[in-house]
DNA sequence: GAAAATAATCTATTAATATATATAATTCTA
DNA sequence: TAGAATTATATATATTAATAGATTATTTTC
């Protein structure tokens, strides 16, 4: 609708995906229907300043006024994080780690007495909470690799043990990263709002 | 209303009062109507963001989406602006500018011969608009007061040209400054909408 | 204390968001 | 290509922002 608050349909949208959510999983971060999303990122409806900072938050992100002078410093600062590289970083670690969980699923359905497998399942799901370097994800890649040998009987249960073994440290160094420094442990990128001003 | 949104309503109010502007003089600024405004400062309305943007940039404000974790170093920018001077200084000069402007309207009416009171009245009117150092303000308490003195009969016509002359000088030195750098000729004070989180 | 300016409150009306739910259309994957 | 996930639309309803205009406090100023 008007021009200037599209910018921020557009912000939030690449905010998201930056993220790695789905617009339901946001919805049910946020609180706000599924429907109403899409018709927000797609700039069909003049939100509520509730809504928007409702959004703001579950991507962590903070709505603040900036003095006009002030914001080509504030742009600077956030410019230190390059955007697309880490967008695409953690949408594909998001989507290797999903398909790897479904995998460790269907794995633990046909083979229920091996422990192992639901075990893989439950730390990749938890994994997805986590900043993925793309060093990381060559770990989740080979244990997708290893998972589908193992159910096709080309791979043995001692490769099997050993994906599951790294898996398991990624996710301790992880975790223990996080905890360390909260506030640095997820990376996010940044949008700024430009197209400077209007007058 | 809702917590988050009432620091935006009480920054809003803080800008305006900063600015020198009355909810009516916003109002005709940004468009919104005054009863509009005063719900809007007092919380009882959970606005769009059409609104908000249009008040932001009648008040010289941007509204920005900034990852969290910048937050700090953003506020450490906006810091840098003492915050209550500024304030204070600003409404003082637009308070004494307005009385100014006012008394040179009347001495204007009662000595319709004298074009340096019609002069005198326009150029308060314009000095509105710039940013007003407090020793700028010395300049203007002095033209006021000696415009007092005229009235009482007590000044001459040569004190009189003589403070013309000199509230003169500083209006053309501040078109001057305001033309060579525009977004700095009108310092304007820093808002940041922190009570940092709220989880 | 009177006058003027400023802010808050009221009524009524209009228009749009927000929500729920369902479904169609699109994109991605196996 | 079929199927799953994701996103966009559709409909219906409740809530409420936005606007206009007037009026009443409240504060400032002389």
């Amino acid at each position: 609708m008007n021009y200037s608050t599209e910018h921020f349909s557009k912000a939030l949208k690449s905010a998201r995906e930056a993220y790695g959510l789905s617009q339901r999983e946001l919805s049910a971060k946020s609180g706000l229907p599924q429907s109403h999303i899409s018709k927000i990122e797609s700039g069909k409806v003049d939100l509520r300043l509730s809504s928007l900072v409702q959004l703001a938050h579950a991507l962590e992100l903070k709505l603040m006024l900036v003095p006009r002078r002030s914001t080509s410093a504030v742009n600077s600062i956030m410019r230190g994080y390059p955007l697309k590289a880490v967008d695409t970083a953690a949408r594909q670690a998001h989507k290797e780690l999903t398909q790897l969980e479904a995998h460790a699923a269907r794995a633990a359905r046909m083979h229920p007495s091996m422990i192992e497998l639901a075990r893989l399942q439950r730390i990749a799901r938890d994994l997805v909470h986590f900043r993925i370097s793309s060093a990381d994800l060559q770990v989740v890649r080979a244990a997708t690799e290893t998972l589908r040998m193992f159910q096709n009987d080309s791979g043995s249960i001692d490769t099997l043990r050993d994906a599951l073994a790294r898996i398991d440290n990624l996710r301790n160094a992880l975790a223990h990263d996080a905890f360390q420094r909260p506030e640095v442990g997820r990376a996010r990128s940044a949008y700024s709002l430009d197209k400077d001003d209007y007058d």
